[in-house]
DNA sequence: TTGACATTAGAACGCGCGTTCTATATAAGA
DNA sequence: TCTTATATAGAACGCGCGTTCTAATGTCAA
């Protein structure tokens, strides 16, 4: 058996490291990772790296795992079907929840119950990512309370008029009586099918 | 003008810091960071955050934010409807990238194309994440070539009898005539709504 | 074999890190 | 008032961090 200690295992045993501890490791802790005895070559491996662009140091000097590595590759679309594994670099990589979650101080998340939004492609189980204190556009889907109870509805506007529509046809419209309580608009839903 | 000097505004700023750097800032940061001018001011607040619970130490003595204000808080379901917004603590916090990708080093991103799979809830541009090297169980969806083409379909296995199943009534079964080329499984979908 | 280059080891060094001490200002209670 | 707890400042300290040097070894081609 060939030694493995070549540049891409190590960039891989430090995206592990990342993602394990969410920090980079220390150089003496990197002494272990990419098994050598010595710290110098620590620095020789990591110089390799941030010329590959893999890595790269912040204005404070501290390493950082830049870009690449980050999230999961975004490879194209389905039709172009599962990429030949070549050809590293040069791909989009996009974190879920950077992709997902636009302003996190301001967001949480839902699980949705009842079908009324079936029809936009959002099932009972999914998870929606909500957005508090944003101005709903006409067909956004809202998170608002009607009679007492939550539902998610697309929020419609034409001119002054203003009123819920359920994605789901069996349900009707509701015209805003009083005033329209509106929770959040709901910025991105999600859904997991492995356990 | 009050001091907003409190463990509150503490805590976000060491959150959004995270965020920006993923990074934890050094004490001579946090003194910027929390407007002391001593490290000692600093590490009292510290303690402050790893009494209460938000900041811990790892084994090496590193700070890591804990448990809490990683990810999003997942606060129940759309029956619920949106949170008093009191009760800080004992809140389910969820990472976008934790909950929909199992394993990062074998999964990569595509952008659905087509409407094989409305009947499934995955909508043109919607992303999927896809499992590669996953053995497919009956139900699951798996990106598939048919034909020289790469869709999404229902993985459908009964005893012996394999064959792949659109969601849309629209398509046609497809039976494995020579072999079954399966590209990945479909772990999750999520669909943006704000931009 | 010889040379050039890539990779590893080891040691030394300076500086910044986080810790810890003392001292002081402020606020609340008795 | 005096006491106590809370919050801030400043300085000192030891240790570990990342850097940088020299030197030895491995690899491969000429």
């Amino acid at each position: 058996m060939k030694k493995t200690r070549d540049i891409k295992s190590i960039e891989h045993s430090l995206v592990s490291f990342y993602r394990g501890h969410k920090r980079m490791p220390t150089y003496a802790e990197m002494m272990d990772l990419f098994e050598v005895r010595s710290k110098s070559v620590v620095s020789y491996w990591i110089d390799k790296l941030i010329e590959k662009g893999v890595l790269e140091k912040d204005t404070q000097g501290y390493l950082k795992l830049s870009g690449v590595s980050f999230g999961l590759p975004l490879v194209g679309n389905v039709a172009a079907g599962l990429p030949a594994s070549a050809e590293e670099s040069s791909r989009d990589m996009v974190s879920m929840d950077d992709y997902l979650v636009s302003r996190p101080d301001a967001s949480f998340l839902l699980r949705v119950t009842g079908d009324s939004m079936v029809g936009a492609g959002i099932m009972e189980g999914d998870l929606v990512v909500v957005e508090k204190n944003r101005e709903p556009k006409n067909g956004d889907i809202v998170l608002a309370e009607v009679d007492g109870e939550w539902t998610m509805k697309y929020f419609r506007k034409q001119g002054r008029d203003v009123f819920l529509e359920a994605a789901n046809p069996a349900y009707p419209a509701i015209r805003a009586r009083d005033e329209l309580k509106i929770g959040g608009v709901i910025a991105a839903s999600v859904r997991k099918y492995l356990m």
